[in-house]
DNA sequence: CCGTATCCCCCCTGATACTG
DNA sequence: CAGTATCAGGGGGGATACGG
């Protein structure tokens, strides 16, 4: 793996790579876009400002990029006037769905337990 | 839930929580802090400062804190001089130990389908 | 329609020194 | 042993304008 792509850093004596996925993932809006891909197979850029209306252009092109590089996702480019693109999850990519979907759930089960235990 | 604590973000029209789980993981110890006291059950301040040698004090008190603050981890301090404090998981952030196992497995794919298609 | 290119600010992190 | 306090830097993210 090229070294400039991602800091792994080891779980001390233990070699994990938790943090691996994690940095993949890091950015503001990467879960959003590989959740909303899985629920609708594939999207066009201006799709995603449709369903993400608070990215900015700059943001969702550079997550983007960034979720391809690392394999995630891909795009397909139409060559027509005007210009169509479609992105899509890649297999690797759909991979990481059971995970999203456990922190999905995780994260709901977390606010709930703050419901009900108010503790402040 | 306290509305400075987290800042909820919906996945477009569904409801999703991955952000709330994402941003409670944020930080650059935290998954490091909860894999090893995985493995670990209990671990003392200094004890972590030894399997995470990068780390400095500074970053650890605050990623526990947070943890804490968050109810993942808890700790129990023994009134004895020189003071002992150990750390441990709650029940809350016992549950997030399969989704990080998984999020190790896929970082470890991740790895391995680099090695194996280096396109570059 | 699908992006790039700049500028700028905030906050996370690190280094270092001090305390009960 | 288990923390706090303070200062400084760097990078991620937002606003805005421009290009093929």
């Amino acid at each position: 793996m090229p070294e400039d792509r991602l800091n792994k850093v080891s779980c001390s004596n233990y070699r994990c790579e938790i943090e691996v996925t994690l940095e993949i993932l890091s950015g503001k809006w990467k879960s959003l876009i590989l959740w909303n891909l899985h629920n609708h197979e594939t999207i066009r850029f201006n799709e995603f400002k449709r369903l993400i209306p608070e990215i900015t252009q700059k943001m969702l092109t550079q997550q983007l990029r960034d979720l391809a590089k690392n394999g995630l996702i891909e795009k397909k480019i139409y060559p027509q006037v005007p210009p169509m693109v479609e992105y899509f999850l890649t297999p690797l990519g759909k991979e990481l769905i059971p995970i999203l979907d456990a922190m999905d759930q995780w994260g709901k089960h977390f606010v709930d337990s703050f419901k009900h235990t108010r503790k402040h």
